[in-house]
RNA sequence: GGAAGCGUGGCAGAGCGGCCGAAUGCACUCGCCUUGAAAGCGAGCGUGGGGCAACCCACCGGGGGUUCAAAUCCCUCCGCUUCCGCCA
């Protein structure tokens, strides 16, 4: 099949199926703005211009109509007739052109102001920002390491595990080398990431890090979040911030059988952050940066079935969690904390020692069908007509799981012991010690 | 980077100004036939929007143009294929 996605018209039409409910229940939409702290006159104008795109649409259909009949006559007249019905064909086309120009530009007001609308909020979701998170559980007690623990950085120059100056040097600051047993680390993480996420029915991916703009657009992160994406001004590409966006592309424009079940995808990909607006945040080590790797599982299901796969998302993150064994903590979003494109999104917080707090490792966002919509991904429902499907995402490792591991599990020496479960992918190493010893 | 060609429904593949939302084949669905199946026969079978409905409108890679009228002609962009060059 040929393909090319560039396919506005589509695009919009397939928008078309969500301006419906915003008519039918106008007060959900205010609601969720509200939650969000968003503007909630986008609402009343959205449905303003949507009256006028609708009755733009049926002028030019019907004056369409009327054309398309009197052209048929056309061919079969002769003489004076035909000049007469010529010149009749005539007016009638100019007024076609005007009215597809208001259809056309009252489309795209719409359509324009529409792609704002982040994505309907959960009505469980903590309502605030932040810090307006509630807390579902604590697993595992904060690690008592019983003398002064070294942090990550420390940890890792120690066992020649990152080079920072010549990440530095190389690339600027945000930039690392994983060196030795670093880089073994992080692929012995991702591997065990990705062996068990073939155990529960994914199918691995290694995906495009560099994604056409409809994409990145499609996924959500050109909105509120774009300063936070690399751009590739020569070639109008993005630098993807995670695998969540090409494999969200993966299917766009396809309408897919989900009768045996959710599609299922674990994306390997290296991620791209430019982290403004973080300066003087997190400077040390490599808890942000601008390059890291992931493994990252994505879904498409049915939206009636978003729900629990989102809880079996988290389930899974949990599960690879309980591999590195740190204490963590498993938090529900705030509203105002949520990604445009998330409809409820929940972390796992691992403890890190030295911070004396969590942090983020793993993020798992419930899409709905926000980003479907965009991107024009369907699925056939039991009577055979498309419906948009749902999609969600969900972390199972990252270069920053390597700090958790490190600071968690140091002992006195500086040394690391090796979670067991990490162990056969590290090449069966139990401790890891620092070089020159 | 240069040259040539191509892009039509799930797939293959006709159509190359009006009778075309589009022949035909395959696939698929339903029915008949059969002990069952295959074969055969009959019917159906793209997507989006509007309407209670009959039905109407749009879509032949995207955008624009010519024309009363465009899948069909022109421009442009994207993609694919082949050849040459270049780099691995």
């Amino acid at each position: 099949m040929r393909y090319e996605f560039r396919t506005p018209r589509r695009l919009l039409s397939s928008l078309v199926i969500d301006p419906r409910t915003l008519r039918e229940d106008p007060e959900a939409v205010r609601a969720s703005q509200r939650a969000r702290g968003e503007d909630e006159g986008v609402v009343d104008k959205l449905l303003g211009l949507d009256s006028r795109r609708r009755s733009a649409i049926a002028a030019a259909d019907k004056l369409r109509a009327e054309q398309k009949s009197l052209g048929k006559l056309i061919p079969k007249a002769s003489g004076e007739e035909k000049a007469g019905l010529l010149a009749t064909a005539k007016d009638l086309s100019a007024q076609v052109k005007t009215a597809e120009a208001e259809q056309n530009e009252s489309s795209e007001e719409f359509e324009q102001l529409f792609r704002t609308l982040p994505n309907l909020v959960h009505p469980s979701s903590p309502i605030g920002g932040e810090d307006d998170f509630s807390v579902l559980k604590h697993v595992g007690e904060p690690t008592k390491l019983g003398f002064t623990p070294r942090d990550h950085l420390e940890l890792m120059e120690g066992l020649g595990a990152v080079d920072m100056e010549r990440g530095a040097k190389v690339s600027g600051s945000r930039f690392y080398f994983l060196t030795g047993v670093g880089a073994q680390l992080q692929l012995g993480l991702l591997n065990m990431a990705i062996a068990q996420a073939l155990e529960n029915g994914f199918v691995p991916m290694i995906t495009p890090s560099l994604v056409r703009p409809e994409i990145m657009a499609g996924t959500g992160f050109l909105g509120a979040h774009s300063a936070e994406v690399y751009r590739m001004r020569d070639d109008d590409m993005y630098l993807v911030g995670t695998s969540e966006v090409p494999l969200a592309g993966y299917h766009a424009d396809e309408i897919l059988d989900l009768n045996d079940g959710a599609k299922r995808y674990a994306g390997w990909s290296s991620c791209y952050r430019r982290e403004a607006g973080s300066y003087g945040k997190d400077t040390r080590g490599i808890i942000r940066v601008h390059q890291f790797d992931k493994v990252e599982m994505f879904v498409y299901t049915r939206p009636e079935d978003a729900e629990a796969e989102h809880e079996r998302l988290l389930g899974w993150e949990e599960q690879m969690l309980a591999k590195i064994e740190v204490p963590y903590r498993v938090i529900d979003t705030a509203t105002g904390d949520l990604g445009t494109s998330a409809h409820r999104k929940f972390d796992c917080e691992a403890w890190i020692p030295t911070q004396e707090t969590y942090r983020e490792l793993t993020s798992t966002s419930n899409c709905t069908t926000f980003q479907a919509r965009r991107l024009s991904v369907r699925y056939r429902d039991e009577n055979g007509k498309p419906q948009i499907a749902a999609t969600l995402n969900g972390t199972l490792a990252t270069t920053r799981w390597i700090v958790a591991i490190l600071e968690n599990h140091q002992l006195e020496d500086g040394s690391v012991r090796v979670p067991e479960a990490l162990r056969p992918f590290v090449g069966g190493r139990e401790v890891l010690t620092p070089i020159g010893r």
